[in-house]
DNA sequence: GCTTGACCTTCCAGTTGCTGGAAGGTTGAT
DNA sequence: ATCAACCTTCCAGCAACTGGAAGGTCAAGC
């Protein structure tokens, strides 16, 4: 398929598709006009990046996730560290996203605009521990 | 306190924090010698910066979440609604990451590298409605 | 009181990760 | 055949830092 539909299906614009191209995550094929051909699984790799990104994960983070698939050494005991720690940020982007959510919803529901500039809240927001 | 404390209790490097000011972000004191003095509620701030920045949230959106705790008209409809967006968005990468969690938990237990190109996971990383 | 080292300041240049636009080739429909 | 809607490369600009130079401040030790 074209640049265009893997963007449509990927959520990724064509741009960053080809961003991506010119870093190295993504071959795609080239048809004989010159148009970059993408297959299916290229397609399941731009959603995954669009989303990894989208978590706050750098490209180099990503391009270590996308290895975890495609290594062909995957049970090797560096691939398992490195998919632990990754499972260990995602735990804690978890929380931090959970908290923040308890957060805004206080916000919504228990201040009304006059508990500032002390509001419990936002000392829950800098608590190492809690928040 | 002084942008190294501030650093190191907030997460972020001082570099980062004389930018955030640099954009409006937070607005320090000056001690008479010139040097940025930090209260403990910039402190705050900047731990909220630190967290939604590495949870995917734009500036721009960390601006917008910033202002929803210092907002005098909080009760207003726009920021209702402002943060009602925000806990949709929100909500979508909580999802994600229990996603993205699922499948790499996957990969170190039921792959073992023999499955690929067409391994379920890859399938189902690429579902709209389920990854 | 003077030096030393660890702070702090501003400023400017470089990097990452896109994003927009120009200039031009391809394709499919009228 | 021409028109819109694709696609291509290339280059410039923006967002969000990051590093380094050049220099001022401060507390500790001699």
């Amino acid at each position: 398929m074209n640049i265009g539909e893997a963007s449509a299906r990927s959520g990724l614009p064509s741009k960053t598709i080809r961003y991506y191209e010119d870093i190295g995550l993504i071959r795609p094929d080239r048809n004989d006009n010159g148009y970059r051909d993408y297959a299916v699984a290229d397609v399941h790799k731009l959603r995954f990046l669009q989303k990894s990104r989208g978590l706050g994960f750098s490209v180099e983070e990503c391009r270590q996730l996308l290895a975890l698939y495609e290594d062909k050494s995957r049970a090797s005991a560096d691939v398992k560290e490195l998919t632990q720690a990754k499972l260990t940020e995602i735990d804690r982007k978890i929380r931090e996203l959970s908290e923040l959510r308890h957060t805004l919803e206080h916000l919504v529901h228990a201040c009304h605009g006059n508990s500032r500039p002390d509001c419990p809240i936002l000392e829950e927001l800098s608590d190492e521990q809690h928040a």
